[in-house]
DNA sequence: AGGCAGAATGTAAGCGGTTACATTTCTCCG
DNA sequence: CGGAGAAATGTAACCGCTTACATTCTGCCT
């Protein structure tokens, strides 16, 4: 049986345009129009093409397409350094939608030897991606100015300074005004916050919409009454200690700017022998998952939605240049048993 | 002032090779090879060519580098639908080792209306990675064998039928012995497992190894403590009012096969006016972050090692062709009060 | 000075597609 | 039945690199 026309000769790699295109008897072109369905073929040439191409088990060239039509189909995001379920979330969120658009996703994390600022530099003058997506961006300092000409970039939470690239953010304000709202509902007026460090963003803007919330309300605060904490477990313990030891009355209710120091407070107050929300409420921000198995009134963050809207407005950034202004997704109370008011007729 | 030599004309993408080679006065193959380091270059030249790259601001192609020279530098990884903490952990460790490398990651999600089947079948093809990370493949037949052979791939946690591949897997069977051991010079005798759904191929392992260690202790397993849950949160507060509702005695300790059970029965028990470990002692598996919270015993998985480990032996697969024959990584006993034994002299 | 091995560099053929432009094939109508 | 214009298809020039092979340049030995 010799080498026929139609029994194409071993080739080594993967089958290319050109061995469907023998195969078929079409040419390079119209095989390549087939699979870009950018241009008419005729009803019975596409058949014969598919054919051969099913057949020889052909899929085009990621690499090739991307070199020739200069798109990689290929979204970039970077994230920051820790890697959280909450992140997960919204990577998970990216991926949804571009996978129904077709594109894939290039993920990496900051770390040691990769600043955000290089990675950035790096995936956009390879020519990686076709648009980038950056978590938790500090200072638009950390891109220049030419990257940013570059290609789209979306970022996800935080952007300070200059805000020139469109921000998928998170509206702290909003939160932390439903929450002190829901505090008052419950009864609580002598309100305790235990803020971030001084200077994050995250923080002041929870403490803004304390502010305002509390002025609306027609209540004061007492400046005495806001802690500053770290973030973390350890500052709650050591915050709260440290009032108690102070003797002074406790307030009605404290309001933690994340979960992690409410879980510290919560633990705190349990040792000395208090109980919430009998003797004191509680709140926090983030609702992780263990604020779900403590009870803790939380705000809980569309984390899922920030991905699925970045992807979204890369997505249209690249294919209609439309240029999204950035917005400030809403987050959602989820009020559990901690910050349950002291007047039965008032908690539920 | 006309356009001279020195003076490239306008270009409108980003600089290539051929930029370089002009503005340096080298070849395009010298500059190649200063840039691919795979060739010896004289020195002066290549100072030449790098300043004439710096002054363009020259990051070579990344795609017309993979189709000249058919490596991607890319790993593919492929996940589960639900986005946990979790899988974020091992996708940092991939990453973590990738860069180290040089390599990227391109992450995906498994999807309503993608089957890992068919993304692996994608990414295989299309040629978009050089190796592949499938998280959690149920069975190896989901994997045509063609596409096993056409690309290095890796598993990570459970694989099944007929072993193929190399997986990177954990040690369920020594992390329950652990467990077990552990309660066990606690003081408990009579416990009580939780364990997943039938057929589920990390509580299978997790009984075994219960059962080894029971065996090896001298201790008889009563089948009538063995429970059947779902892993959710639910199903552990469900079993535990089964029990309850029973009026048999109570064990000494019941162990769940992972945390989330785990927290169930222990939100059931405080309803029904037991204390932990005070009444009966527990502990779960997985070390969550609630866990901690809760000051939960449970197991650790080395989950960011496993995404290490994973992405280590891809790369040397893609490099050195080095065929891993697959591990189980060695998990965790954390120790917490839940499960603490009612001898006070034992108990630390 | 001539010759030569080995290093440095250049030339050009791909890699597997896309796409502008040329060419061929259909349609349809006077 | 001829011919115009649309539709389908083919030709070939890239896209920005790698790399085998050819060519030129060194330094060194006789």
């Amino acid at each position: 049986m010799s080498q026929t026309a139609q029994q194409p000769p071993i080739r080594k790699g993967p089958p290319t345009l050109y061995d469907v295109s023998r195969l078929s008897g079409a040419s390079i072109a119209t095989v390549s129009r087939v699979f870009s369905g950018k241009a008419k073929v005729g009803e019975s040439t596409r058949r014969r093409v598919m054919e051969a191409a099913e057949q020889l088990a052909f899929e085009p060239s990621h690499i090739a397409r991307a070199l020739a039509g200069r798109k990689t189909q290929t979204l970039g995001a970077i994230f920051p350094e820790i890697a959280s379920g909450f992140y997960a979330d919204v990577l998970a969120g990216i991926d949804e939608v571009a996978a129904e658009n077709g594109f894939d996703v290039l993920a990496s994390f900051v770390g040691k030897r990769r600043s955000r600022p290089e990675m950035v530099k790096r995936l956009l003058r390879q020519g990686r991606v076709d648009a980038l997506i950056v978590l938790n961006l500090v200072s638009s300092m950390d891109l220049k100015a030419d990257d940013v000409k570059q290609l789209p970039i979306i970022l996800i939470d935080r952007e300070i300074s200059g805000a020139e690239l469109p921000v998928v953010g998170l509206d702290n304000v909003g939160g932390a005004e439903a929450m002190i709202e829901h505090l008052f509902e419950q009864g609580h007026r002598r309100i305790a916050l235990l803020t971030g460090p001084s200077g994050n963003y995250d923080s002041e803007q929870r403490l803004l919409g304390c502010r305002q919330a509390i002025a609306r309300l027609g209540l004061s605060l007492d400046e005495r009454l806001i802690w500053t904490g770290d973030f973390n477990v350890e500052s709650g313990t050591s915050a709260i200690r440290d009032f108690l030891d102070s003797k002074q009355a406790l307030p009605d209710v404290i309001f933690c700017f994340n979960d992690a120091m409410a879980i510290g407070v919560l633990n705190e107050l349990k040792r000395s022998g208090l109980n919430v929300p009998a003797d004191v409420a509680l709140a926090g921000y983030d609702n992780v998952e263990a604020a779900g198995h403590l009870s803790l009134t939380s705000v809980a963050s569309p984390m899922r939605l920030m991905g699925q809207v970045a992807a979204r407005w890369a997505i249209d950034l690249i294919n209609k240049n439309e240029r999204p202004s950035g917005h400030n997704l809403q987050v959602r109370l989820v009020v559990r048993n901690s910050s349950a008011g002291k007047n039965p007729a008032t908690t539920q």
